[in-house]
DNA sequence: GCAAAAGTGTTTACTATACACCCATGA
DNA sequence: TCATGGGTGTATAGTAAACACTTTTGC
């Protein structure tokens, strides 16, 4: 959305999208030895949200997700799952976005599709954090990565929708390996261990973690990774072309 | 929906239901050794629907689920989990529930919210098949359970479904432990091994079943059941009283 | 040579599986 | 007393955790 009339399109539901539906995104990222989530700060007030959006008429939902994360953070060919939807009465009761942006007392907005109950798809986003560059729109100001025990003011039931997510992902670390999403394309046995016990919130063994990993039989050794550090280099590693792990459902 | 009049209210939305959004319940029963589901036949062709229906403006969807298990089946009081939601653009393009009924061709119909595109959130429930007793309304003839293996003419995008109902039963059975909810009050180790040796498929030693269940520490040892069979008489168990299991989500 | 961090090997404990046996029941 | 199916105990294999040690790197 770059204009006003783009808005007030918006408000009339001009790009007919199925009302009452909404997507919201919960992408992962991980830096500096802590798992963050990407979110967006509303114009005026301090108050984030998951970037989100809504389904068009004549567009599946995982279509309109993949649409959604490009259009509000630029992220393209990610790692992206549904994992639940919301759907409590009154889930967006107290924070509607006309209440956050001070227009619900505006005719316009009450008689908008978009002041009504919404029941949101959510999905979870994982990608390399170093790849990430989000842009903003009009009803956004800013975005930020936070820490997931640091979470800002959020609005709706933001924040259940990320503890889901999180709950999602620890449950899938190991059965779909969702985890590598998060790295870059090599990456230390160092890197993937911290990555594990962050998002576990566990403390594992270096030779136990490695065997574990290793004698799955998806990683391929490349050269060492010389650091400057006075200690030994780790190996590089990455995803062998041709071993897509194997879900049995 | 009892009379005419109904069906047309039901058309023009009169019970105002959010638009373009649908529920699916995939109800599973444990019968004869076999994992059962329980479909609803359209009324004059030879299709059959999950149990399903819409939710109300001002109902949460967990409620709606609820409401539309005990309306179309009479279930009540039962195991009830939501799973995925379904949002193919082309979900139901091919046999919309005009089609099916073959009023497709009204203009009642296609001016009603009904005859557009829906996504639709899947629950599965698990039911004591002993207790069930299902009721018809008027676009639906009769009910039947049908072996998973055996499933008939489904409309929609129902199989698919089902199917990832059936991957995510497998994969709480021993998570939450919701295999239980497919029994009576009390039950046979013989009779619990036999659900599980059903619904993944697999056959599992007698004793080792038995050790790992008990191990669990959440059945409690009844009386024995004396089938009048040649043979040793099995315990029936029932679950601990306090012993709800703790999930670590 | 030393500290720091990575890598490797070995032992131990635990758990899941396989095997063998005993018990109750009704014909 | 025999066949049938249920219950229990024990050995074995396989895996995960713990412990100990070696290697590499820069100062």
């Amino acid at each position: 959305m770059e204009k006003q009339e783009d808005l007030i399109d918006f408000l009339e539901n001009k790009q007919n999208y199925i009302p009452h539906l909404s997507i919201d995104c919960v992408v992962f990222g991980f830096h500096n030895n802590e798992l963050k989530v990407l979110l967006l700060k509303i114009k005026n007030i301090n108050t984030w949200v998951l970037p989100g959006g809504f389904v068009g008429m004549s567009e599946g939902i995982d279509q309109a997700a993949f649409r959604i994360l490009k259009e509000r953070t630029g992220l393209e060919n990610i790692y992206l799952e549904q994992f639940y939807t919301f759907g409590q009465e009154n889930r967006s009761k107290e924070n509607t976005l006309g209440n956050l942006l001070g227009i619900d007392q505006y005719e316009a907005y009450k008689k908008s599709w978009i002041s009504k109950r919404f029941v949101s798809i959510g999905y979870y986003a994982l990608v390399d954090f170093s790849k990430v560059n989000p842009t903003v729109d009009d009803l956004t100001e800013k975005y930020a990565w936070f820490e997931l025990k640091q979470l800002p003011c959020l609005a709706f039931d933001h924040k259940d929708i990320i503890e889901k997510a999180l709950a999602t992902l620890r449950l899938n670390l190991d059965r779909k390996l969702v985890g590598f999403n998060l790295l870059p394309e090599t990456f230390t046995m160092p890197e993937l261990q911290s990555l594990y016990e962050t998002i576990l919130d566990v403390s594992l063994r270096r030779n136990n973690f490695q065997r574990k990993i290793l004698n799955m039989d998806i990683l391929e050794r490349i050269e060492k990774l010389y650091t400057g550090a006075a200690n030994k280099a780790p190996y590089l590693y990455k995803f062998k072309p041709d071993s897509q792990p194997k879900f049995d459902e």
